[in-house]
This record gives structure tokens, sequence and C-alpha cells, in this order.
DNA sequence: TTGTACGCGTTATCAC
DNA sequence: GTGATAACGCGTACAA
């Protein structure tokens, strides 16, 4: 199949390529007549200008990637529909990546810098304490959304946007433990997890010793690796052995509404309710937790405040060249119907 | 920031830009000594080539995109894993493009399929009826994927790998029917809905004919347009309404999982039980239904299979260059907690 | 205001 | 087995 090129265009309009580039790019210094004469004969054709040869061309191709960890996290969706309309909206191009679970998020992100002559990152999720050596090896500015990572001095030209993970957890917990409730069990991510459950797990540790209340390993429940840490399904069967060994329990704190959800469900696959026998608390305040029933308590973090932000940092940063910039968001402990105040 | 270059790593190593591109395409005469040279300087110094240029050069630039209308539509997450981990295995590069939900996915598609050179497209949601004047302007196969569109035969080169959505929704309502209902209200898409929401109505209505059911307009509601039709919001929000009415039905058939967990809210906050008072059904078979408490009766899509079908028909016709390949999958009414049996 | 010619980084076609 | 070199389609400096 023939594609129409430039040259065509510029042919047929009986004019030379650079004047129809100056038409398509709307460059001052052109005759509005020839200009006009020009699009029509594009819109006729159907032409429209390869891509490739453009990134090519221009030393800088004005785009920007964002990086998904889970592009089927409900999370993302709204965010990177948001990023995309920003993006697009400054005349950037704009592409998205996914990265699956056991990819490493930077190692893509610099292939993808090289491959598409990228002017900027975002990464959506991924770990909390990222290696730094490959951080490095980017060369353009990157975002680190919605994971609250620490980066040491050496590294510059970054933002993190994010919601304190460690006091935001803490909150959640000091709120079950002000609920009357002492023994928390939490669902948390690997042992070894370096993305946000680690951050999470250690907010609950501190509102535990706040109360006074001792850590009991026995009520800290790892999700099992495989595909997706954060499913309903991990929720599910990791709940349902956690009730079958017997541990007793009153509130149930998962680091993420999708594993609360799956939790819910086995615990009323074992004839329990909630938040009758059991209160259960999400986090990161899906959508889904409010239409959830019962709806789940959940830390609701401003996603889209979050995803605005995120691009307003990026291209600072773009502008400036160089930087660090932390933002950080406060969440929103939002009560639903899935924990209630016990009796001491 | 200077980008390595192919020929920094001929200059470095000492040979013809050629002999470093045949290296990293594999091409079979090239001496293995050079060729381990070269490679392990391309690692030293971690040269990735520019993919503008390579799509430039390459008559066919191997690239596949994956046009997802609403990606944070929780019915693609799954599919999209799967496509990109086949379009990858195939050695072909693979996109993903995002499409609004106000936005002509063909359109979209015409103009990705000339920037990007494309080699094919697989379409995941979108319209039943699409305008095939514009179709046929797209000039690489492509796949139309989880919607059963029926094309005239003036139209080439495509593929179509669907559920029988009329069949599907029929054996729903039928299902419905056969449990005693005779009052089943219906949340389905915008009246002038072009998408699988008039298919699963039409469904809907041949259900109630077969049991002499007379077709009702009040029990028929439409979401309401705007930012995304098929979610929870809008499902709750015109069950609202339909029960602020006051009309009388005993089932609710929701065309869509979200919609359907969304209407379950709006019965719950009414002080009613599902499916005690209201049985209500929904339709695709997310995880979701089945964690959502009652689980929901849902028609469930082999998801995953229709993803791996749809790459294969996709490459099939980017071998023969031409064809017509309808593959349509059978659903799985699956039975949860959320429609009980009724006396007549 | 407009056209010509060059170069962006890569691959493929030649000679060698 | 290897190295020049001509494309690929576009943007732009420069000449006209």
């Amino acid at each position: 199949m023939e594609q129409i090129t430039i040259k065509e265009i510029a042919r047929i309009c009986g004019v030379g390529v650079s004047t129809v580039s100056r038409a398509i790019n709307d460059h001052p210094d052109i005759n509005p007549e020839t200009k006009k004469k020009i699009m029509d004969t594009i819109a006729k054709y159907r032409y429209i200008p390869n891509n490739s040869a453009r990134n090519l061309k221009r030393s800088e191709s004005n785009t920007i990637a964002v990086l998904a960890k889970g592009i089927s996290n409900p999370l993302f969706g709204k965010m990177i529909q948001l990023l995309e309309k920003d993006i697009l909206g400054k005349q950037y191009l704009f592409v998205l990546q996914q990265v699956d679970e056991e990819e490493n998020e930077v190692e893509t992100a610099i292939r993808l810098e090289k491959e598409k002559r990228l002017k900027g990152i975002i990464f959506l999720g991924g770990t909390s304490h990222p290696r730094e050596d490959l951080l490095r090896q980017l060369t353009v500015p990157f975002v680190i959304c919605t994971v609250n990572a620490q980066l040491s001095e050496e590294t510059d030209g970054f933002g993190v946007v994010a919601i304190d993970d460690e006091a935001e957890s803490f909150r959640m917990v000091d709120y079950l433990c002000s609920m009357g409730h002492k023994k928390i069990a939490i669902l948390t991510a690997l042992e070894r997890d370096s993305g946000i459950g680690r951050l999470r797990l250690t907010g609950y540790r501190e509102a535990l010793e706040k109360h006074g209340i001792p850590y009991d390993e026995s009520l800290v429940v790892s999700m099992q690796p495989g595909q997706g840490t954060y499913t309903m399904e991990n929720g599910y069967e990791q709940t349902r052995v956690l009730l079958e060994k017997g541990v007793q329990f009153t509130a149930l704190y998962a680091i993420a509404d999708t594993i609360a959800i799956g939790a819910c469900k086995a615990i009323f696959d074992a004839g329990l309710r909630v938040p009758d026998d059991v209160s259960v608390a999400g986090f990161d305040g899906l959508d889904l937790a409010d239409y959830y029933h019962p709806s789940l308590t959940t830390v609701e973090q401003p996603l889209e405040e979050m995803a605005t932000e995120a691009s307003r940092v990026l291209f600072e940063l773009i502008n400036k060249k160089q930087g660090r910039e932390y933002q950080i968001f406060r969440a929103n402990l939002r009560e639903g119907q899935s924990v209630r105040r016990i009796q001491e």
C-alpha cells in the first residue's frame, strides 16, 4: 500500500516540501493562500506525517512516556487519562507503557528513553527504593507518582508525587485502635517487598507501638507472589488461610482495597459478617470501595490532583533541566461501614 | 545529553556501521568474533538503537497497535497483558493507545497507522456498527475484539473476535424468566448507543418475547452520557432514580457488571436486599462479580481465550493480506448469589 | 515568501 | 565476512 508523503503533497500543490512543512507546523512566514491550498490538499489526500521521520529529524522528539506498573491497576485508570490529556495539551506526544510486575520499570524506562528519544518520564507505581544507579542512567527528568520513594542526594532531575504511605498507614491503624481494636491483622505485600508494602507495614507497626500493642507476627500476612500481588484473589486466599489457622483478630487491615475486598469474601465464606464479626479496612480509596457492600473504610488518595501535579512537576523539570521536588499529598481517611467500634 | 549512535559503536570497534547493524539484527554472515566484540561494546556503552530511525528505514515497521476504548475498563486489563506478550513474542513492536469515549476509535486508528506505519490493529471495545467508509481507509488488517460487529461484504482484511452479545444477553434474560421473574428491569447503554448496548438490549427484548412478557418501557433505563457510561456511579444513579419512581420489578439486569454493582448499592441504600427483594444480574464476568457480596450472577466472557484468538487472527490476516474471519465465542452463565427463584 | 539541499540514525544493496 | 553508500520521510538553514 502506497503511503503518501510530504513530497507527494508538494508535487501536487506545485510547491516545495519546505513550504508544505511550514504549513503543517504553523510557521509564521508563509502566504495564507498557499497554506490554505496545501492544507486542503492534505485533507483531501488524508496525508498524515510519518512520526518516525519527524522524531528522527527533530533533535527533541517531544515525547513523554508514562510507565504504569500494572495497567489493570484500577488506581491508574483515571490518572492515565488525565496525564494523557495534559501531555497532549502541551503539544507533547504521549506514550503509554505497561510494565509487568516482575519487570524492572527503570530498565524499561532506560530502553524507552533511547528508543523514543523521550523528553520526560512518569512512573505510576513501582518500587519505593529504586536502584539509583539505574535511575541515573536516565538523562531526562522523571516523576515517580503514587510511590513515596526516597532518593539520595546524588540523584537529580526528578520529582516524587505521592502520599506519605507510612504516615497514612499509621493513621488508619491508629484509627482502628481508637475504635477499640487491639487484635489487628494486616494483609501486606511480600516480605521482601520493595514497593509501598514495606512503607505501609511500617506505619502499621508504629501505630501499634503508639497504642502499646505488641507486634504479633501471626497477625501479619504476606500476599503470595505470582501474577498480581494486589489482587482480590490473593486477598481472598491469604485471608482464608488465616481464618483456618484460627488466629483471633477483631480487625483486618489490607494495604490495598482490592486485597480488602478479597478478604471480605473470605470472611463471608467463613460464615462471618463484616463488620459485626470482623472489621475490615482498605487502602487507596478506589471508587469500588465506596460501592462495595458494606462500603469499605479506606485511605483515599487524591489521585486526580496527584496526576495533575505529576505532569506539572515534570514540565517544570523539563524546563529547568534539574532539581528535586517532593510533593507529598495528604490522604483522606474515608469512613465506610466496614469498621465498627468494639468494646474493650 | 549525547546519545550514542550506531556510528559511535562502529568507530569504537573499528568496523563499519553495517557490520554493527548485522550484529544487532542477528544476520547470518558475520564473524562470531566480530559479533561478540561488537555486542560487548554495545553492552558496555549501553547503546540502544533509535526506534524512529529503524521504523523509518524498515519498509515494514513491524508495529501492532492495540486501541482500547477506555483503558480503565477492567475488562481489558488482562487482555492487554496477554496481547502484549503475544505480540512481542512474535517480534513485533507493541503500541497501546487509549481511546476516549467520545473519540472515534477508527479515526484514531487511521492516524496511528500512518504515523507509525502499523502492520496491524486490534480494537478492544468500541462501536458495534463502525463507519465502514472509515474502516476501509485502514490499509492494514485489523481485529475487532469484544464487540460483535457486523461489517458489510465490501470490507475486507479484518477479523471479529467476540461473543454473540445478543444471544448471550438473551440467555441471561431467558434464565431470569426461568427463575420466575416477570418484571425485569434493564440497565442499558444510551438510547443512541452504537456499542454492545444495543445488541444486549435486543437480546433482552427477544427473551421477553419468548416468554410472552410485554416489553415495558418504564423498565428500560439508559445510562446517562458523560465520562464513562459503564460505570458503577452511573448504575447507582440510574437505579436510584428508578427506585424513586416506584416502578415495580423483581429483577434487575445490567448490561455490565460495573453497572450492576452500582445498582446493588442503590438497592441497599434504599433499604432493600439482594436477592431477597430484588434479584440482580450483570454481564461480562469480571473477577469482581465473583468477589462482590453477594456474588453476582453474570455472563462470563472468555476474555483470555479471546485475547489469544485475536492475536492469532491478526497474524493470520497479516500473512494472508486479506480475508474476513468471525470468531464468536460462547460465554458462560455464571450463577452467583444475586438472583433468586421467585414464586409465580 | 518560497525552493533546494542536507542530515537525522538505521537498514539493505551493493561491491570488495 | 566486511565496508561504503543509498535510501527511508521530514525539518530547516540557506540561498533565491
